[in-house]
DNA sequence: GACTCAATAATGTATATACTTAAATGCCGA
DNA sequence: TCGGCATTTAAGTATATACATTATTGAGTC
């Protein structure tokens, strides 16, 4: 971290470390392989271990449960279930879903954060992947909150980009037409199953990522 | 991974997951061990161990060098530097590089992949910390690439944001005035010192930040 | 000079053992 | 019934040892 070594210097072998601190082998192994999985060494067999070369930031990004989020920040939450619909998949739902079809659950809600709308979000919620779906009030307990505490996950897809707001989605969270919005994707998976698709949109000006990186 | 272990159910003890597979304690604690930073269970001394209540989603964000993302896209990379000036840390620099001030490089460029512009980058970087920076010739070596490659970094955090076009940014990136871009925002520290302050702006149509997450 | 192949040295991984630490548990007395 | 205290149990961690794996090295041969 001094900088000392540059990216590529070969650090000193396993042995030497263990002589150097006078500990056993596996300290040192179990160590450095912590320094390997954060990415800020790099060890090859036979080779040896390496100052790793940072090939791109890694930032763990952090995607809080709305209504937590809401809490968190001191304010009100409140949900409004816009339409909640039991349908067989279509063609764009199969597409979004990636899924071989069946039932599922399409979900419009709006976020407010006290007075003011936090977020809108469309969400399709495949039912031959959780059934129990069917039979949860939506209008009671945010769709995300539910999925999150309920069905476990094994890998999940964020996409993040800006859009212009169109009208209804302008009139949604209360902003101008045509102002800044984040739209935040996600796919979520269990195993080869789509559990869900949610997309997001937070007003530009009041909503910001953040991502926080410590190695 | 199936559900059939809810949030909160406890999993059998170290010792009990030794008996049924015929291997070591140490073995069995190296798998938990794994699982928890994992984020999938959560030990406690004393009483056992947990399926853990996901809280959030967490996303690894990896943010490529620009240069490297436009060359795997098979597109032509190109860099204009617009302005590249030393000075004295004003009170505005002092706010975002939050260091006590000195001498820093202000960098502003727009970075090319093929005919279109493909970002916008404002860049302050702290001539205290990395005084070799003042050498560098950036109207070649964009300064991401060049700090990525040279100086280490140990924290990085990074805000992520929808904007507006105004005039300039919108001729920066040949698009319509007001229409929406995505905003990135980069602090670095090596330890306590502040490296480098960077504000990235990327046309919202034509850019998405994907994050992926896999258990 | 180039190729083959065996020796070697480094990491990768599993194991038995031992001790530490802290929290849940239950006993006991007020 | 409640609070405090000792007990105990489960995870946390360190160590010595052993063997597996594999890329590099270098000797030997063509």
């Amino acid at each position: 971290m001094s900088g000392e070594w540059r990216p590529g210097h070969r650090i000193p072998t396993e042995n030497e470390w263990t002589a150097a601190y006078g500990c056993s082998r596996m300290t040192v192994n179990k160590a450095l392989r912590a320094l390997v999985q954060a990415g800020l060494l790099e060890s090859r067999k036979r080779a040896g271990t390496f100052v790793a070369a940072p090939r791109f930031h890694r930032a763990a990004l952090e995607i809080p449960d709305i209504r937590d989020e809401v809490g968190a920040q001191g304010l009100a939450y409140r949900l409004e279930l816009v339409r909640c619909e039991r349908r067989e998949a279509t063609g764009a739902d199969r597409a979004l879903l990636q899924g071989t079809g069946g039932a599922l659950l399409a979900i419009q809600c709006r976020h407010f954060a006290g007075a003011l709308p936090y977020a809108l979000e469309e969400r399709l919620i495949s039912l031959d992947a959780v059934p129990e779906a069917a039979a949860v009030d939506f209008s009671v307990e945010p769709p995300g909150s539910w999925l999150l505490g309920h069905v476990p996950w094994t890998e999940a897809e964020h996409r993040i980009t800006a859009i212009s707001a169109a009208a209804p989605v302008a009139t949604g969270l209360e902003v101008a037409e045509g102002s800044a919005c984040i739209a935040l994707e996600r796919w979520t998976w269990r195993g080869e199953e789509r559990i869900t698709y949610a997309r997001q949109l937070y007003p530009g000006e009041r909503y910001a990522l953040v991502a926080h990186f410590r190695a």
